[in-house]
DNA sequence: CTAGGTGCAAAGACTTTGCGCCCTC
DNA sequence: GAGGGCGCAAAGTCTTTGCACCTAG
């Protein structure tokens, strides 16, 4: 019907912006044009490429301040911290759906995915160490399959 | 349980040492040092860590060649790096039957287990986007369970 | 003998932080 | 108006590297 994605019932998905307002976090402008650059981000930018992205909306921005936003929006739960293993941190929006990536090793390619049997899994492999599941990290690696 | 993997007669466990001069490695005292200890070493340690144990064997040796071995062994396929989000790398054998690791966050243990299963599971998650697995990361994060 | 390895210290890459000015609440 | 945030540059971590000397093969 509606081809909006919004338009089921509840406050499913609301702005990064909304979320910190709702924490009580003080928006400076700053914020405001990072928060809005992380939510129309559909890759994995590190700090450097948000700093990039937000500058250019605002080039008021320091690098500095994109460090400190990104940490005090993680320490909110706003967004999560990825490491595809590059040595630097990537960045994204926390109240996305919950998904692990596929990394292409020929290109790069970071590829999301969710399965409902392997999260149900790891649940079942932590509850046999004794542990309680508070979260996890999967990371596939893999080349384009060839043809047989 | 593995049993005990030198009983058999096959080399199925050689040292690092022996895997080392099998790539044509060149052996100083230094390299065998950092072998040795690497080998005795039942955690994941990081490099500082390892620095400290190697010196505590042969003081001659440097940070930097460290550094520098450790890089060379996992180029050689001989060791794996390893992330756990605290920002260094740490090191373990790659020869070691593979297991994935369970993160202890209340007391930063890391546990090691295998799961024949999720395996499988990621081997066909990585099919069905098109990919042949060569490769996975997987960490899991979890607090003791509560009796009850 | 000589290509390659090592120690030391300087340099890099990424991230954090001290300080004085500025803005949000 | 006051406390928190910002830009700038300096400082911190972890890791790599240039250089002169040393060593395994």
């Amino acid at each position: 019907m509606s081809g909006d994605p919004e338009a089921t019932d509840g406050p499913m998905t609301e702005t990064i912006i909304e979320r910190c307002e709702a924490k009580g976090l003080r928006m400076t402008d700053q914020r405001r044009t990072i928060a809005s650059v992380i939510e129309a981000s559909a890759d994995h930018p590190d700090v450097e490429e948000l700093y990039r992205r937000a500058a250019d909306q605002d080039p008021r921005i320091s690098l500095a301040t994109v460090y400190r936003t990104v940490k005090l929006f993680e320490e909110a739960g706003i967004l999560e911290r990825r490491e595809f293993g590059d040595g630097r941190a990537r960045w994204e929006d926390a109240e996305r759906d919950h998904h692990d990536h596929l990394i292409d090793m020929n290109s790069g390619e970071v590829i999301e995915f969710v399965d409902a049997e392997i999260e149900a899994l790891q649940e079942k492999i932590a509850e046999r160490l004794g542990y309680d599941l508070k979260g996890h990290r999967l990371e596939l690696y893999g080349v384009p399959r060839k043809k047989k």
